[in-house]
DNA sequence: CGCGCGATTGAGTAATTTCAAATCTAGTGG
DNA sequence: CCACTAGATTTGAAATTACTCAATCGCGCG
């Protein structure tokens, strides 16, 4: 939980009372390697951000071939946040690359503290102003560059998620076939 | 200034009095075809909404071919959200395919207006996470699907969108040349 | 009428995918 | 400790897709 304070209080400032509150709207859950977080089709009522371990968010095509929207490793957040927002069934599904220690907050609950506490409401949103920034950057990279480039950028950005990935999933991260990233030059 | 509140109200409410505040943090811009909103490497204090016209965000690559990462028209926000958000020179240009009529706020004035009204930060807020989620709807489609596909989906989405739009412009929205695209089937 | 720009068409080329086979690696059980 | 298997990665070669470059077409406007 320390960990939480010291991810928001980069954004913003608590109190100890505020921390309190904050805190007391999530609940723990574990899951282990192959373990899903969120199934298509299911209903989607919790955000989670990932304390320990390693995820990915991932849509199935009709061709059976896999796409992966996001990885998601300590201090990140994940959900369907489609289905979240919307109230709609997840369209995408979610399982654990690695064990995961996961802290869940309601929909319900997140939008109680957003009503409620300035701070944390400005908390998400800077957080959503800068996710939505990281993903223009993203398909700035899928219009623009090269599977070479768009390694290269992934590496530079991240070079610790690669170590932890099989190369199978950054393929489909990057938007290429297996065999086109292993043939790349690897830095 | 009274499509601002339908656009506002479409997700809180305001009272006479609060719209009144709103909107005096606004001024209003207007632009020719041809104009730019925002040019690159130059400083990025406003956030933009369309009255009326249209734009393009784009970035231009070393081989000077442009990538565009938005279109807006009315009822849209835009501006460089990169060098917005981190006060940094700005990495896109931003310029008008139609004659434009801007409403103007500044970041100060945004973060003023959140941190003192709840209805407001949250309207942003929810705003952001729909943005989100459009921006990873495209990735997907940038990942999983060929042109013709691309162009479909947009069609279904955005049928007034493309009327306006010269092919060109379209061709680097959706990552292909623009012969690719005029070899489509144009449902 | 003719200019100029955007869109289209054609042909050849480059990049990536696909399919198939070979190699490597980590974990398992004898 | 070693052999064995399943899974992941790499390599090779052919096929596909989209790109590039070039030429042509079509339309609106002065």
């Amino acid at each position: 939980m320390n960990k939480l304070r010291q991810h928001i209080e980069k954004i913003t400032t608590l109190t100890d009372e505020e921390f309190e509150y904050v805190s007391s709207m999530f609940s723990t859950k574990k899951l282990r390697k192959h373990q899903f977080l969120i199934q298509e089709d299911h209903e989607v009522i919790n955000d989670y951000w990932v304390v320990k371990g390693l995820l990915k968010a991932y849509h199935i095509d009709e061709d059976g071939k896999m796409h992966i929207l996001q990885f998601a490793m300590e201090d990140w957040w994940i959900s369907d946040y489609q289905a979240y927002n919307n109230q709609t069934p997840a369209t995408i599904a979610i399982d654990c690359i690695e064990d995961a220690e996961l802290l869940v907050i309601s929909r319900d609950n997140k939008e109680k503290l957003c009503s409620e506490m300035h701070n944390v409401a400005n908390f998400f949103r800077k957080k959503s102003n800068i996710g939505y920034v990281a993903l223009q950057q993203r398909i700035l990279l899928l219009l623009n560059k090269n599977p070479q480039e768009r390694y290269n950028r992934l590496f530079q950005l991240n070079p610790q998620l690669l170590q932890r990935l099989p190369k199978t999933l950054l393929a489909s991260y990057l938007g290429v076939s297996r065999e086109t990233l292993s043939r790349l030059s690897h830095p």
